[in-house]
DNA sequence: CAATAATTGCAAGGTAGCGAACGAATGTCA
DNA sequence: TGACATTCGTTCGCTACCTTGCAATTATTG
């Protein structure tokens, strides 16, 4: 959020908000035509590339809490992408799967890693290793801090 | 997002937005007691540090969606913390104001500067800037990819 | 001056995120 | 075995973000 106006004075976190919903956006804009949300493709993403999966094991690939990644899937079913089947060893687990029309959208989907070659494409790599770096030592400061209450 | 269950591998976007929630709970669960969320602390902050203020120049300012300053405004109007008299020569133009319980409310709330002291504290400032310089220039490059379309 | 364009705010509808609470299924241990 | 705890998914209620479309107001321009 930022504190000023004026681009040039905006904190760390004021950057770190703003890029976080630019490439959100552009995401969101290239997506819209196939009626797809980010999450939602990132979904996709994972089951074409790695097959079936279990719901709970995608919510933590993707680092999404339980109840956002219900309303998600419930989504992707409704629309078809997506079948949730309670096979398997344990009853409490769904199995989710691309079903045939989820693959054939998948198959029509543009590349989307321009996206991220254009944030950061041609940065010098240990300014890139340093934004890791000082973002991932604040993400677990916060996160320890979170746990302590 | 996360490509990899294993945080050492994870992309600059997604610790960006890692990051971003991690600021945005810490926020959250402060300033639950009070049952005020993080973009209504920041229209508060910015009455009671700027004083009365025009709903557009305050939706530029925080860098917020006309609809979704909208919708902020209006959830404080109604908890009484925050007036909005359609005064001036622009009879479009809306004026936010503190009400008196908002003031009461703003000098009960705890500072949140612990929060930015918390992530970004004793980092290098070299590396800081690096950060904030790499957010910068990945933000406006897509900002500029966005306009394109 | 009248027609047109731009600006401001609102409402509706959709996506995404959270916490809390719940039922069903499974684990644990005295 | 039986009582208790944990896990998984769902639902509910909430914040916050976006787009589209609308109405009112103001500015511009022919």
């Amino acid at each position: 959020m930022g504190d000023q106006a004026n681009p040039e004075h905006l904190s760390v976190a004021a950057w770190t908000k703003r890029c976080y919903f630019a490439g959100r956006a552009l995401m969101d804009a290239t997506l819209r035509p196939y009626d797809l949300g980010a999450t939602q493709w990132y979904v996709l993403w994972h089951l074409a590339n790695n097959g079936p999966t279990v719901q709970r094991d995608l919510g933590r690939t993707l680092d999404l809490e339980r109840a956002t990644l219900s309303g998600i899937i419930s989504t992707l079913v409704r629309k078809d992408l997506v079948a949730q089947t309670s096979s398997g060893d344990d009853q409490r687990q769904r199995l989710l799967t691309l079903t045939a029309a989820g693959e054939a959208l998948w198959r029509k989907l543009p590349d989307l890693s321009f996206i991220h070659d254009t944030a950061f494409g041609g940065i010098d790599e240990a300014d890139l290793a340093t934004t890791i770096h000082v973002l991932r030592s604040a993400t677990e400061r916060l996160q320890n801090l979170l746990r302590k209450d």
